[in-house]
DNA sequence: TACAAAAATACAAACGTTTGCACAAAAAAC
DNA sequence: GTTTTTTGTGCAAACGTTTGTATTTTTGTA
C-alpha cells in the first residue's frame, strides 16, 4: 500500500540506497548494468521520487514561484505559458499564485512561496502595492527574484518590462495624426510603473505636438469597465474631450459604452485607444485600436534570467525593455 | 546567512526543538509562558517553517494540486478563484498546472503532482483525453481526487459538473421558440462528457418539438473561433440551416463571423447561441445569447468535497450537478 | 510535609533523500 | 607479479520537522 522508495528498490536488488540514488540521478559512478536494473525495478514498483526528501536534503527545491495579479488576463496567462515552456524542460515546475490585485494577498502568497522554499520567484505586483519592503525581503533572503511588467526599480534583480512609454506615445501620436486634439487619459494608480510610464508617453506625445496638457483630462483609478464608464461620462459632461487614451482595454470598453450611452459615436465623435490587446478588443464594434504587448518574449526572458541566476549565480540587476506594437483598428480613425 | 530553524529557536531559548515545534503548532502540552517566548523568538529570527521537512515527517503535504486545461478561460479561472477561497483559509495552498488541452501535458502534470506528494487533486481533463487510466492510477495511489466539469464516470471519486444537458436543452428550446427550425450544432469531441451532454440536450429539445435530427447538422471538432468559422461556412454552403447552437462561445464567434462574411445577418437570417458566457459574449454585436455556468459553486463544492475526503476520510463517489442559466441576449431573437 | 496526579518538557527515532569518504575489486601500468 | 590507478559500491551522516514515550517539574490533596 505504501509508496515505493529507493530503499525498497535497493532491498529488492541487494544494493544500497546510495547506489540506487546515484543510478537514478544519472551519476557516472555507477555501472551500466546496475543502472539498468535499478531503472527497471523503479518502473516495476511504480517508483516516484519524493521531492520533499530530495529538496530537504539538497537544501533547495526545483519549484519556481510565480505570482501574478490574476491568471485570467490575456497578458499574464500568456506570460505564464511562456515561462512554463522554458522552465518545464529545464526540470522546474511552477507554483502559481494570484494576488487578485490586493496587497494583502500578495504578502500572503510571498510567505507561502518562502515556506515552500521555492528556488526562485517571478512576479508582477498588485495594483495596490506602493511599498516594496515585502518584496525586498525576498531578495534579502537570497531568493532569486525576477520582476516583470509591474516592477519597482527599488527592488534588486532583473526587471522585464514592456515598453509602456513607447506604446503610449505611439497610441497618442496616432490619435493626434487622426485629427483628434483634446485627448484625455484614463489610467490606474500612478504609483505603478506601468501606468506612470504610459502617462509619460501620453505627455510626451502631447508636448511634441504642442498640445496643452490639461489637468482635468487625466483620470486615475479608471482601469475597470465600470470605472472607465463612470469617468468617461463625467469627462464628457464637463469637458470638450474628443479622444480618450485608456491605459487598459477594460476601461476602454467602459469608455466606449459611456460614449455610446450619451448618443455619441466612436470613432466619429470620440476616438478611443486601449492598451493590452485583450482578446475581445478586435471583437468590439467598432474594433478597438490598442497596444499589443509581447507576452511571449516577456515570459521567455524572465524565465531565462531566472535560470541564469539560479544556475550560474549571476548577480544581474538590469532592466530589459520589450517592444510593443500599436494595432490600429477602427476605434481611432474618423472620416 | 542561513535560514532560522526550530533548532536555532530552541538553542536561543534553552529548550528542545520538540518544545518549539509543539509551541508553534499550538499543542496544549506546552505552557503559555514558553509559547510566548517561542513565538517572539521566531518572529525575531524571521523564522519560516520548512514545509518540506514538515511534509516529509508527517507523510503528507498541505498542497493541493489543481489541473485545468487552461487558466485563461473565464470558467476555469473563476473555479480556481473559488477553490482558493475555500482552501487557503483551511491552510492549504494550490499548485496550479495547465494541460493546454493536450493529453501528454496532462500526464506530465499529474506526474509532477504525484512527485510533489500533493494532499489531493482537483482536475478537469483535456480535450484530447479519451482514456482515463492515468487518472485512475491517481486514485489507485490513494490520493483524493475530485473531477469537475470535464469528468469521466469511470474514475472513482466525486464529480462536480455543470448541468450541460439542461443548458443545451434550454438553449435549443429557446431557439425553437424564437422561430428557428433548422438548428445546427457545433461541438467538440463527443468523448468529453461536457460535449456529449450538450449534444444530448440538443437532441432532446429537437425531439420534443418534433423536429428532425439531421446528421449533417452536427459538426464535431468545432470549438475554436477558427474551426467554428470554417464549419459554419461549410454548413451554410451545403445546408438550409437557420440557427446554430454552439457548444462554446469561441466557436460562436467564428460562426457569427462566417455568417456575416456570407452577407447574412445574425439574428435575422441565422440565430446563434453559445455556451460558457465568456466575458466577450455581451460585448459582441449582436450580443451573444449563451449559457452561464456557476463557476463559483463548482469550485466551492469541489474544494469542500476534497477537504471532506482528506480530513474525514470519507469515500464519497457521487455526481453533483450544478444548475446553469440561459442568458438571452440579441443573437437569438428575430423580429 | 509527603505523595499522587497533572502539566510541561526532554529524548530519540523517523520521514526519504543525497553525498563525502572509505573501501574493495578490477584494470592498467610498471 | 607487484604496484598504481580506475571504477563501482557501501557506510553513515545530514537536511528540519514531528511525535510516542520517558522524565522532570509543578500543582493539588491529604
Amino acid at each position: 500500500m505504501k509508496r515505493a522508495t529507493i530503499i525498497d528498490i535497493a532491498k529488492a536488488l541487494g544494493v544500497t540506497p546510495s547506489t540506487v540514488s546515484r543510478a537514478l540521478s544519472g551519476s557516472v559512478r555507477v555501472s551500466v548494468a546496475t543502472r539498468k536494473k535499478v531503472e527497471e525495478k523503479a518502473e516495476e514498483l511504480g517508483y516516484q521520487p519524493n521531492v520533499m526528501a530530495s529538496s530537504l536534503r539538497r537544501g533547495r527545491s526545483d519549484t519556481i514561484g510565480m505570482l501574478v495579479p490574476r491568471v485570467n488576463r490575456h497578458f499574464f496567462s500568456h506570460v505564464i505559458s511562456a515561462v512554463e515552456q522554458i522552465l518545464n524542460p529545464a526540470g522546474y515546475n511552477l507554483l502559481i499564485c494570484q494576488s487578485y490585485e490586493r496587497l494583502y494577498n500578495e504578502k500572503l502568497a510571498l510567505q507561502a512561496l518562502l515556506k515552500n522554499r521555492v528556488a526562485g520567484i517571478i512576479m508582477s505586483h498588485s495594483m495596490e502595492t506602493d511599498n516594496f519592503d515585502h518584496i525586498k525581503s525576498i531578495t534579502n533572503e537570497n531568493i532569486p527574484l525576477i520582476q516583470f511588467d509591474r516592477a519597482s526599480a527599488t527592488v534588486a534583480g532583473p526587471r522585464i518590462i514592456n515598453d509602456n512609454f513607447s506604446g503610449a506615445y505611439m497610441a497618442v501620436k496616432h490619435l493626434i495624426k487622426s485629427g483628434y486634439k483634446r485627448i484625455a487619459h484614463l489610467t490606474g494608480a500612478l504609483s505603478v510603473n506601468v501606468y506612470s510610464e504610459r502617462y509619460r508617453g501620453y505627455r510626451y506625445a502631447l508636448e511634441e505636438a504642442s498640445l496643452p496638457l490639461l489637468e482635468e483630462y487625466v483620470l486615475e483609478e479608471a482601469i475597470t469597465k465600470e470605472t472607465g464608464f463612470e469617468r468617461t461620462r463625467q469627462l464628457l459632461e464637463t469637458t470638450e474631450t474628443d479622444a480618450i487614451f485608456c491605459a487598459g482595454d477594460f476601461s476602454a470598453i467602459g469608455a466606449i459604452q459611456a460614449i455610446q450611452s450619451l448618443g455619441m459615436k466612436v470613432p466619429d465623435d470620440i476616438g478611443v485607444v486601449g492598451f493590452a490587446n485583450e482578446p475581445f478588443a478586435e471583437l468590439l464594434t467598432p474594433k478597438l485600436t490598442t497596444v499589443e504587448q509581447n507576452a511571449y518574449d516577456v515570459g521567455n526572458k524572465a524565465a531565462r534570467a531566472l535560470i541564469e541566476i539560479i544556475e550560474k549565480g549571476s548577480l544581474i540587476t538590469d532592466e530589459e525593455i520589450i517592444p510593443v506594437r500599436l494595432l490600429v483598428r477602427e476605434s481611432s480613425i474618423k472620416f
